[in-house]
DNA sequence: CGATAAATTGAGTTTTGTCAATAAAGGTGG
DNA sequence: CCACCTTTATTGACAAAACTCAATTTATCG
């Protein structure tokens, strides 16, 4: 792909590295995409597919601790990010000053995009663990064109909100519990953290419980105790951040409904 | 504005006529753009304001009956539709048969972007009064150029989401409810069918109560009782589909926070 | 005008949330 | 490395919110 890759100082905290095999640089705090795990091709690639080569593709990648920001909302920013190893929280913070979390990224996925249209991010980004993102700036994103890959990306986060908004307007606590479990591990297995060949799906569930629950829109003594019900029916064991699923299709039974293509 | 619009057959239910002023075709079906009621400008335009020239502006306007379908889930589309007049509802069916409503759009909305990315809908969407539909065909969305339009209109689609989400996560029957009137009430009052200077706000509510319980994840007997309870308190007074509003700083304060920019 | 759909209202049950106490884990500094 | 403190998680008892079932009234449509 004749794409032009050059090394730019964005900001601060991203510190470019040059894409593309053979290059790398390694330290503890930036990575080259030599060493980037994501499947399916790089996001870069895609979302310049259609491109007229005018513009410049800068690749940035960074370890962050836990509890250390991507973004806030207010931040005047037209970049989209994607999560390299780790995971992230989505949030918003209200008038009064209470947390609405708004969702979980795992590894290959791509957050950032509530920037899109407004100037600023109206949500705030933080990493759950340690975590590496990448982060693409899009300066310029209008006028633009749109590759499949932004295409696809735009729909996959359609599916995902439709997902949760059946989750919050029509299950029960077992339901959301269920489909939010299903839906970690679906995410954990894609990127290829799953253990294949066990007969036992263990989760390693990098959020409290407090922030699930805020998630799910239950109280966190709901989380526990339906946790607890799972554990005493066979269908799971929980011990504290570790879920370890024995069977998996009575979970998919409990949580109900999902929405697919 | 050096764009061009021709006449295009696109299919059955869409007739296409000549957009801008003075080529109006009035018949019971066939409304021209120079009736358009749309404030803030056609959509059409700012769609393709950073445009090329080498694609072609197909605008179609249709009247459809209560009930009728714009478009359903699995259908192969890749279209933009804006609510001329009237009012419809976006829903998905799921496996059991059972509905969720997703939203719904009212006069100068834009609706059918779940089809993006994806090669067919994955939501259908349905008349819930006499309503004028403008379709705007964007065969080739993929290679298009991004205009500010489009940016804001994904932006605002996310909002609303946030928005949505935030109620069901967070509020209980009650902020719910006050949350999807102050929605209707001034969603309504944007679009120019306020009524301005009088202290009372009449609005008419398109959907039954069916419909509104379905889309807050509440039971329908649940909507009439607070309805009942927020008449009784005087905040407002509700006779089947027409509401009159007469507090509604109260409103706000039952419905609590709000996502805005 | 009658039949069907939509909406309201009441009674009782279930689910979930709140308050409170306790236990376990993780981090910090001596 | 251990003791201590803070955060996180669990569990029980009770209260509140919402749902289900059932009956009735009120619209809407043919």
């Amino acid at each position: 792909m004749g794409m032009q890759i050059q090394e730019t100082i964005m900001d601060k905290n991203f510190i470019p590295v040059v894409g593309g095999v053979g290059y790398a640089q390694p330290s503890l705090e930036v990575l080259s995409c030599a060493t980037c795990s994501i499947r399916g091709g790089c996001l870069a690639e895609q979302l310049t597919i259609a491109h007229n080569h005018s513009y410049q593709v800068v690749k940035n990648r960074k370890v962050l601790s836990k509890g250390k920001h991507i973004f806030r909302a207010g931040d005047a920013a037209k970049a989209i990010y994607v999560v390299s190893s780790g995971s992230v929280k989505s949030y918003m913070l209200m008038e009064n000053g209470e947390e609405q979390v708004l969702g979980y990224y795992l590894s290959g996925d791509i957050f950032g995009l509530d920037a899109m249209g407004g100037s600023s991010h109206i949500s705030s980004t933080v990493a759950l663990e340690e975590a590496t993102i990448c982060k693409l700036p899009l300066s310029g994103l209008e006028n633009r064109v749109l590759g499949k890959g932004f295409l696809n990306m735009i729909s996959d986060n359609l599916l995902r909100e439709k997902n949760l908004m059946l989750m919050l307007a029509r299950k029960d606590a077992d339901g959301r519990l269920a489909s939010f479990l299903i839906d970690m591990s679906k995410r954990i297995e894609k990127h290829g953290h799953h253990s294949e060949g066990y007969l036992v799906d263990v989760i390693k569930l990098p959020m409290t419980r407090h922030d699930i629950a805020n998630y799910l829109g239950l109280a966190i003594e709901t989380v526990s105790r339906v946790l607890r019900r799972f554990q005493d029916s066979g269908m799971l064991d929980v011990t504290r951040r570790e879920v370890k699923i024995y069977d998996y299709n009575c979970l998919l039974a409990v949580a109900g409904v999902q929405v697919t293509y």
